[in-house]
DNA sequence: AAATTAAACGGACCTCGGTCCGGATCGTTA
DNA sequence: TAACGATCCGGACCGAGGTCCGTTTAATTT
């Protein structure tokens, strides 16, 4: 129906179908195989576009400036990028490797050695502090609807948090709760929160780790829970 | 810095500034101290957008496509509705006054009369199969950032939930935890795991009841929960 | 080194959301 | 009913995202 062929045959794959948890290095190792101008041309627009976030903020970020600023074409941002969304992406992708690397492989409590809930625990309160900063970035960034939750960052760090989840809850639609906890992390939410209601960044890391304890507390004896169909299991469609 | 005095002065307030929970009907009844030539621009306009929608799906809602529809100057659009999400969520309006009236006053378990808990299990499911129709208006109108979570709706719905947390967990930042339970029900969310995952919409109902249950259960000794300074008091910001 | 081809380039062009403002209308007051 | 001010109307206009396609260029083959 919608499925046009690729416009452009080489550009960033936008999300493209990482196959489940694993850094995502390799796919995404930005200028692999990339012809020696396009990858010249890509450092120019990353650079470009850092400038003008940083002269403009997140807003001034505009498809033309960028392309204008790096002294390139309009049409080369796009077929680099994709759209507004994947330029956005691409800058906040070193923070995210980063911290991919840290929860994935570096020391506890955040990285492997210490009991999954004080994993989960230190997991929300570091997404909490980063989304701090870069937060009008990441709100510029956010897609809209589709993509959002099929974007390979959000991915990994979804399963990181299913694989978390598989050990201290076992008895529970972990993919769900897991969509439940990241959507306490969501960069809107922290927006509104702290930006628009003012809520000190505190009282949301409290709250991270009451929602940790609430939800990975052992089923003891809630009173009257009827009839509940729990299909624990890994579930037929596609996950994520 | 970006307050611009009202380009057009009676705009349907986007998203006024309702104070707390009630019923947004009085302040946002439509068609009341209207002139009459808008009353009229502004009926024709919702028809011809739900014309619109039926005929071309929530895509084919252009703004210039409905003024044209309607035999209206675009401008007159946007006067009345403000923007694009402003007459999307006008459209969804009736809907959600019904459902307000649902789970404000209707019949028990969804409404006034069974307890808290039980409540909150019915509220989850009514939206979740709400939600699974409108799936496609509801993101169209899915503001960006900003409005998503001030917008005087989901301030209902959150109140709703903040006000039945209170009487089941007295113990916990309702506030914070509210804003999970609603952000389970994210439209978004369920487009992804029900349209693009497969998952059938029993296994959200099911994981919804779960969550309820998990939530809300009596704090049975967590094992170890190291240092919770636990500030579940009203909260010194603007709530919301 | 010349030929070949896949990929990259660039900018004209389109669409759509949103703004502006001169002129038409409504409702009211005298 | 005549005049007046508040409100509304409409469509020209703007900026930004996104597409297209003819041209240029880097890599590979002969």
């Amino acid at each position: 129906m919608s499925a046009a062929l690729p416009p452009f045959p080489h550009t960033e794959e936008p999300f493209g179908r990482t196959e489940l948890l694993q850094l995502d290095t390799a796919a995404h190792e930005p200028n692999a195989c990339l012809r020696a101008d396009a990858a010249r041309n890509r450092a120019r627009l990353l650079d470009a576009a850092a400038r003008l976030v940083a002269e403009h903020g997140a807003a001034g970020v505009t498809m033309e400036a960028v392309a204008a600023a790096a002294n390139v074409g309009k049409g080369t941002v796009f077929r680099r990028f994709g759209d507004r969304t994947g330029l956005l992406t691409a800058l906040l992708d070193h923070s995210e490797k980063k911290f991919q690397a840290a929860f994935l492989g570096g020391p506890p409590p955040l990285g492997p050695g210490a009991p999954p809930v004080e994993r989960l625990r230190a997991f929300g309160c570091a997404m909490l502090r980063r989304s701090a900063e870069q937060l009008d970035l990441q709100l510029a960034a956010e897609p809209s609807a589709d993509r959002r939750f099929a974007s390979p960052p959000l991915r990994v760090l979804h399963g990181h948090v299913v694989l978390l989840l598989r050990q201290a809850v076992p008895d529970a639609d972990t993919e769900l709760v897991a969509h439940t906890l990241m959507g306490y992390l969501n960069p809107v939410l922290i927006h509104h929160l702290t930006r628009q209601c003012g809520m000190p960044l505190e009282r949301l890391e409290d709250g991270w780790t009451d929602l940790v304890d609430r939800v990975t507390a052992p089923a003891c004896s809630t009173p009257a829970a009827p009839a509940r169909r729990t299909s624990a299991a890994p579930a037929p469609g596609v996950n994520s």
